[in-house]
DNA sequence: GCCAACGTTGGC
DNA sequence: GCCAACGTTGGC
């Protein structure tokens, strides 16, 4: 039975690798995850998923679409192995950013996973929510 | 099993 | 650079 793809949204900072460092490359392994929470969503990604690749420390805004090009394997920085990491591949830039402002700011988003726990870099994202920051990027 | 100390993350 | 949130660790 086929699984309808889930969305995601990825926090990264874009001094380490942001998103035109993936566009650059076509591909990376989005490593470095240290929590048991982000860990399970990672487990959960399955390949073509999309991630909505967000800009944190500098930026504060989701700025394009990445998909889930491997599934979850072990975190090669993680030398206990406790940890897995996942490999992303750039879909397209946002047409324009959307900040993090925008988004605290909008209704249809109060219900975010991000507002509820926001240290995960991961978080799950609805189809709804995803419509909605889309519809946001082209304004 | 409780809880204080510590570490990590990320907004401001 | 500071602080809040919260997960993890370890002593008891």
């Amino acid at each position: 039975m086929q699984q309808a793809a889930s969305f995601w949204l990825a926090k990264s900072e874009p001094k380490t690798y942001a998103f035109s460092d993936l566009q650059r490359d076509g591909r990376t392994v989005w490593d470095g995850v240290r929590n048991n929470q982000a860990a399970l969503y990672l487990k959960a990604m399955r390949v073509g998923d999309q991630v909505l690749y967000y800009h944190s420390q500098e930026g504060l805004a989701v700025v394009g679409i990445a998909a889930v090009a491997r599934e979850a394997f072990p975190d090669p920085t993680d030398p206990a192995g406790r940890f897995v990491a996942v490999e992303l591949t750039p879909l397209r830039p946002l047409p324009k950013p959307v900040t993090l402002a925008e988004m605290k700011a909008n209704p249809a988003l109060e219900a975010m996973a991000m507002f509820r726990q926001f240290r995960l870099s991961v978080c799950p994202v609805t189809p709804e929510e995803r419509g909605v920051i889309l519809g946001m990027s082209e304004a």
